[in-house]
DNA sequence: AAACTCTTTGTAAGCGCTTACATTTGAGTG
DNA sequence: CACTCAAATGTAAGCGCTTACAAAGAGTTT
């Protein structure tokens, strides 16, 4: 592989001169850059980047940390966040926390350690403090998802307390008044704000929150099913389900259904996050809009224009708010 | 942040010692290692990956080449590869080709510019002699899911023309005669290959293969919509529908019941591939599994023992035979 | 105690680039 | 034609590590 050195020869100039046609930001003759690039064109010469990360002290990459590889909800992060980013030619350097402090911790490190110019977290098992610490170091960081207090214009968050609050009230304006819930892990803010929003929806309505009316899953399918199985048991009279994410809505409806209700004529079911299958669903999953799309891009604007000084014309915002998608799966009481 | 220098000057020690205890490979008494140890730890020092890399032209890193960073199929490919790197301490880095010949090859011009120890493809649009000329160059290569002529200790299939013969043999012993397919894209060799199974297995069946009961997607969802729409009007009497993947059996599944055809009874569908949504479709759909995930872990182990000389026990398969996965979206005519 | 091993540690030369600074070039002046 | 001064190019010092090789210790043996 031909070096920047041998290209400096070939071409009969100098090593910086080299250096100065591939970066382009100097000055440089018509006549030497065409020598040069007629050079690097011989030579199949391709700039290394790790030794131009060395000098420069910039990799032009951005860390990129998720909670998972696969699944709708960070498929969309990660492309999102890519091509916004692919575009003013940086890259990402996607790992995986698996919601695990030790693990997102590590992940974190290794993206530091690999001199990212900037990190993007969706970050849900480290504390605060770690993250604020973070934010105070010089490695410019953004939070998705995830509110930190004093780190406001750091992070890109949905209110998913009102989340919470529209899809209640989209049930209860449909004329239901017994209502389950399956929530996300309650160890997660997001979770925690979908449920009080959730809560003052149904206190706004006048209709009694029954704690035992919310079964906490873990956000995956198979806890909705769970849910499904608990609140059906326990409360067969429910004639509402409002899930606290769209896998765990997909998981219920296959339990409902299974246990012989028909959805929504004996069951109406609310999602959240509006993923991707959400619409393949059957019925269609009425659901409230995640726009994590937008957070993404967000957050990438937001380092192409803090980080690489790229002139971007859109306004940087940092509060999304959802909508109730209106589907199949809801219907009146 | 902290560099081995500062390091060596508070343990009183060399650079290169630090840099032994680093990499542990060489002996370093006791009482030093503990010196250098302590020093890190109050230091926080942190290696910095680039000048490692530079000075010991090793990144510890793979690329990896996905067509989308979406989906579940590159999902569970990207989360089994990291997942399978990340235990011998390799990282993975991701890019996408997006199935557009310039694009993949820019990524993988990208990867090599970043000096990955090795590189796992999965690439779609780039020529066989682009592969084959990649491959031949000292950068170990690995190609999943795409068989290419002379390259075969390198490339990591599926055998998709069986999985099309198991699905339509499926179809054919519940009775099926009247059969749609819901094709990928012909320029890529999955789909051709799929095809050409399924066409067998009419063939030895006795069943006519009609041309016009086949119907070229593109292996998105959208598609299955639309190809069911052309089936349902110019071949109401189809009784069975076998789609070239999930995500267009998926848009199938829409279509038809909005065309009023319930499933399995109305008609029978098979996708291809059992993804993980697969089973959470309604009704459960009946489908070919695609080994993907064992793909990317034989992928992952080949690198670890032929770039990094780790020891693995297992062997390492190059060809995967699918199978059926049954469930409840076919059914006796 | 000298001679000889085998370990442990230090020295210094890169890895392939960028970039501050110095030097050269050459067009534009009076 | 000598004289400026800006533009083009070159020089060389790093960036933070690894690693061959050299040097120094610490035991052993005679």
């Amino acid at each position: 592989m031909a070096t920047i050195y041998e290209v400096s020869e070939a071409a009969g100039v100098s090593l910086a001169t080299v250096s100065r046609v591939m970066n382009g930001n100097t000055k440089v003759s018509d006549r030497t850059r065409k020598k040069v690039e007629t050079a690097m064109a011989e030579l199949g010469y391709q700039p290394n980047a790790i030794a131009q990360s060395l000098a420069s002290k910039r990799t032009n990459s951005v860390g990129l940390l998720v909670s998972e590889l696969h699944g709708s909800y960070f498929g969309d992060l990660m492309s999102t966040v890519e091509q916004a980013l692919k575009q003013y030619g940086k890259h990402v350097i996607i790992t995986a926390g698996h919601v695990d402090e030790k693990r997102e911790h590590d992940a974190i490190e290794f993206l530091k350690s690999r001199r990212c110019d900037a990190l993007i977290l969706h970050a849900e098992a480290v504390s605060d403090e770690y993250l604020t610490t973070l934010c105070k170091s010089d490695l410019p960081v953004v939070v998705i998802n995830r509110k930190v207090d004093g780190l406001d214009d750091h992070c890109f968050v949905v209110d998913n307390e009102k989340g919470g609050y529209l899809a209640a009230q989209a049930a209860i304006q449909q004329g239901h008044k017994e209502i389950g819930y399956i929530s996300g892990p309650k160890f997660k803010k997001d979770a925690r704000d979908r449920l009080a929003g959730h809560k003052r929806a149904l206190a706004e309505a006048g209709i009694e929150a029954k704690d035992d009316h919310i079964f906490e899953g873990d956000f995956h399918e198979s806890s909705g099913q769970e849910g499904m199985h608990y609140l059906k048991q326990h409360f067969p009279d429910i004639t509402a389900l409002i899930c606290a994410n769209d896998e765990m809505a997909s998981g219920a409806m296959t339990a409902a259904r299974e246990a012989g209700l028909e959805i929504p004529q004996h069951l109406s079911i609310v999602g959240f996050d509006n993923v991707l299958f959400s619409r393949y669903l059957y019925p269609k999953l009425t659901t409230i809009n995640n726009p994590i799309q937008s957070l993404g891009e967000m957050a990438a604007r937001w380092v192409l224009k803090n980080v690489y000084d790229t002139k971007i014309n859109h306004a940087i915002e940092h509060l999304f708010v959802p909508e109730v998608v209106e589907r199949h799966s809801l219907s009146k009481r």
